[in-house]
RNA sequence: GCGCCAAUAGCUCAGCAGGAUAGAGCAACUGCCUUCUAAGCAGUAGGCCGGGGGUUCGAAUCCCUCUUGGCGUGCCA
């Protein structure tokens, strides 16, 4: 349940009925219906909830705010109401403060909710699919491809407790040129390797990990005819499928290290073997969305980018101005590009299997690809714009003494997940990777990172988790026991630091939608500080040991309440809720 | 050139489905533990919200423009 809709929702009809009062009586005008938006003030001295109506009417009125202001409030009955009280103040704000009952329902919700608090029905079960990571599987996972799947993972358990039907998927990139530049990576350190390491030159875009070479000595103890026995080809494909084979299942382990698992691990060479991507293909070129052009087969992207643009609400003649270039599908060559398999993927998730929105977890060195593969699926009929959504991740940034740390697979400096949970634990890093919006950039400090203090926010968040559990035990020893909220007198929680705990408390629904409708889980972080930081506000100022009996249960229910919430929220975070620290 | 993203306190960042005096953490300074975890709390100080224009009763928030920075603009993925 969501207190804050509740309040703002009553506020409206008290003051749509108070209007329609004041227009039969004539000290409003009638036949204006009342628009302006219920907030909740910075400054808690304005009350807890203000409405801009007056403001907003003022123009339609032609009447002075405050003086519209003035005639509703006149007309209001706050009786049986969430609110005590009724101020007009500034420019025509009309200021309401909330009674006791309310704060009291917060504590009743969460309590009645449990760890479905905080969850709602706004997707009405809409089936969505969450793919994130989809790194190469020719190399370690980076910082960024950490970054990525907590966000992706994160972003799902919002999603699902939001109403979606939620499918989690990794898209693995085991077809086209990088795993044929990984065969041949393997191939080189396999020749440097058995006859000696100036014997064979190593290719100037490979990978040049030291895992090649690990992956390398493996095969040759797998494979002793090498290289005789076979024409190189041959070698390839089997070096390829011998280094899948160790790298895919390694970033799966990787990766539940994190916590993180798939509904599904989708192979892009299966859309290629099933003659998918070459039916997606035919259907573009059916649709007259291809020409041919010096052997490879040509996407119209430019025009089907200016259709989408105009369809959007750009003015035809923008968007014909605009520099777009089409992109190929089939190389001369004979095999598909990358774009047209993403395109038959995209038409898979959405055609085939029947996903209505489709979100992808992409780098932001990504984003010139955003609106080409939108359009792309358009061009197959299939919304492509609408359902396809990209949150675009700013890479992550090591700092080691102060220092960046360059990462590159392809230099083979990258820095690999594992060894970083070597160094700090699953809840640091879950809590760290989704600490800011995904459109910004993350410096990771490792130095900070490492340190388990206050510097680190997920454990004073932590913290306030384990010290309720502490208190409780503590006072259980005394024979105090957390009471259901209905033998509690939650109404002798009046401290300022006890209401403003409350209404933190009841602003976790409405922040949980948020995060699903932004699209950022990291709301869910900040959330949560906040939340921590209301608590130890309180817990410095209102003691609950050694207070009379009533008062000791509505504040001990009222910590125990708020060590629900933490718990469900470090939930969603995939972070664990200690009882000791 | 064209496009995408960003610019808020010394530093790192919130706030942006428009609302009253712009917030937090870190760093600096001052206090609070014989009593529930000081991994905590309270306070002081710190700002032409990059510049300019526009819309509005009201703009950090929306629109335009300029400046600066990052990225993209492959028959790579």
């Amino acid at each position: 349940m969501n207190l804050i809709d509740e309040a703002k929702k009553e506020i409206e009809a008290l003051l749509n009925g108070a209007s329609e009062r004041a227009a039969q009586k004539g000290t409003l005008p009638a036949g204006v219906t009342l628009r302006g938006s219920v907030e909740i003030p910075k400054d808690v001295s304005f009350g807890d909830y203000a409405s801009s109506s007056a403001m907003a009417a003022a123009r339609d009125m032609r009447m002075p705010p405050r003086k519209i202001a003035e005639a509703l409030v006149a007309e209001l009955d706050l009786r049986d109401t969430y609110f005590e009280s009724v101020s007009i103040a500034g420019a025509g704000f009309i200021n309401f403060r909330l009674g006791k009952r309310w704060y009291g329902d917060v504590l009743r919700a969460v309590e009645r909710e449990g760890s479905a608090y905080g969850a709602s029905d706004m997707g009405h079960g809409e089936k969505v699919m969450v793919e994130f990571v989809s790194a190469n599987p020719t190399g370690p996972m980076h910082m960024g491809n950490a970054r990525g799947g907590v966000l992706g993972d994160t972003l799902a358990n919002v999603l699902k407790l939001t109403g979606y039907d939620v499918w989690k998927e990794f898209y693995v990139n085991d077809a086209g040129n990088q795993v044929h530049k990984f065969a041949v990576s393997i191939y080189a350190r396999a020749m440097q390797e058995k006859f000696g390491e100036d014997s064979f030159p190593f290719p100037e875009d490979g990978y040049h990990g030291d895992d090649i070479r690990e992956l390398a000595r493996g095969f040759l103890e797998t494979a002793p005819m090498f290289p005789e026995g076979a024409d190189e080809e041959a070698w390839l494909d089997a070096m390829a499928e011998y280094g899948l084979a160790r790298n895919i299942p390694k970033m799966k382990s990787d990766l539940q290290k994190y916590g993180i698992e798939y509904d599904e691990w989708f192979l892009e060479s299966s859309l290629h073997s099933s003659g998918y991507v070459a039916e997606t293909v035919e259907i573009l070129a059916k649709n007259g969305w291809t020409y041919e052009k010096e052997g490879a087969l040509w996407l119209r992207t430019a025009e089907l980018l200016r259709r989408k643009y105009v369809s959007e609400g750009k003015a035809p003649e923008e968007a014909g101005k605009l520099d777009l270039k089409d992109d190929v599908l089939r190389r001369a060559n004979g095999f598909y590009t990358y774009f047209a398999a993403d395109i038959a993927y995209h038409r898979n998730k959405i055609e085939k299997r029947g996903f209505s929105r489709v979100i992808n977890v992409w780098g932001a060195d990504h984003h010139g690809h955003v609106a080409r593969l939108q359009a792309a699926v358009d061009g197959l009929g299939l919304e492509g714009s609408k359902r396809i959504e990209i949150v675009l991740m700013q890479l992550v940034n090591l700092l080691q003494d102060g220092q960046p740390v360059r990462m590159s697979k392809r230099t083979g400096k990258a820095i690999a997940l594992n060894d970083l949970l070597d160094e700090i634990s699953v809840d640091a890093a879950r809590f760290y990777f989704n600490s800011r919006v995904s459109t910004s950039p993350l410096d990771f400090d490792l130095d900070l990172a490492v340190r388990q203090d206050s510097e680190n926010p997920v454990y004073y968040v932590q913290y306030a988790h384990a010290r309720i559990c502490t208190l409780r035990s503590m006072l259980a020893a005394e024979g105090y026991e957390v009471k259901p909220a209905a033998q509690v007198r939650l109404d002798l929680l009046t401290d300022e630091t006890e209401t403003a705990l409350i209404k933190q408390l009841s602003a976790y629904p409405e922040e949980i939608k948020l995060a699903a409708r932004d699209l950022d889980p990291s709301r869910v972080n900040r959330y949560l500080v906040e939340l921590a930081a209301k608590f130890h506000r309180f817990y410095n100022t209102c003691r609950v040991k050694g207070e009379p009996e009533e008062l000791l249960n509505a504040r001990l229910k009222l910590a125990d309440t708020v060590r629900a919430v933490l718990e469900n929220g470090l939930a969603v975070l995939g972070a664990s809720a200690p009882e000791k620290m």
